[in-house]
DNA sequence: ATAGCAGTTGATAATAATTATTATTTAGGA
DNA sequence: TCCTAAATAATAATTATTATCAACTGCTAT
């Protein structure tokens, strides 16, 4: 937590109240939020905070690095502090992440991908569908 | 051409001037196009044509699988015809998208999934870069 | 052929998610 | 403490898409 405020400062963004409390919700969070919850989170500890700051703060932090912002198949977007290179097998119950340990860009599919010549910016693996708690939900 | 006609005629659905426009832009072109470059096409053909009509068109055949939407990290959606399950290269210069013959859905990484009891509902896997031709463009 | 009707369309309003604008405020260095 | 660039709140604007609804049209059965 200190260390993502002195990320910020460190490259001269000023640490201010409403960025320390957008920061607190995301780190309070193992679930990958969308910015309306975001938002609704930190309206619950300072109501006067805008909208419109939860998302020019969250553009500032994807884009510098410290969290990331997920583009579900549908439905907004959603965000989760960065914690190094990761994919997640989504929940379309609960909504919750679940670490998945590997990348698909490697081995075979790296190789291939390679010899195409063709230069990778950025890739995206998501996986959507529900995990076992809300698989038995289900059934009930 | 003829092929996705019946498909749709088959269930149950007409086969329209507007719905024919739509299919013959999809299938003369083999870029990822969104909506709105879809219905700026289709405008060229027969200019009275609706965004409505495009939009709902194409949500309904992307639902009975005669297309594909693709959600891209952003922009709006893309859509092209499909050709069975794929993975894509997009460039991010020229919008191509290059077919990527391998699914990540396999193997190690299908059975650390299965193993831990998450139902899998979807799967994206996207690539975004520069072709070669665009590489080549950057250069000059 | 043609009548009938479900399916479809065009026009447009509405919505959802996000970004831009702008006057005001503030964090952090001099 | 003062100053200034950066940040904020409020809100308008934008973008992408969906909903609404009256009018129209493929298709099927007569």
């Amino acid at each position: 937590m200190t260390g993502l405020l002195n990320k910020l400062s460190a490259r001269g963004y000023k640490i201010t109240p409403q960025r320390r409390i957008i920061l607190q919700v995301l780190s309070d969070s193992d679930k990958h939020l969308s910015a309306e919850e975001i938002a609704d989170k930190v309206k619950q500890i300072e109501p006067g905070i805008s909208v419109a700051t939860v998302y020019r703060n969250l553009n500032l932090l994807a884009e510098i690095g410290i969290l990331s912002r997920l583009n579900l198949h549908e439905g907004p977007a959603r965000y989760e502090l960065n914690q190094g290179h990761n994919h997640h097998l989504v929940c379309l119950g609960c909504g919750n992440a679940i670490k998945l340990g590997v990348c698909p860009m490697q081995g075979e599919i790296k190789k291939i991908i390679e010899e195409s010549g063709f230069e990778v910016d950025s890739h995206h693996f998501e996986i959507t569908g529900y995990c076992q708690k809300c698989q038995a939900r289900q059934k009930l």
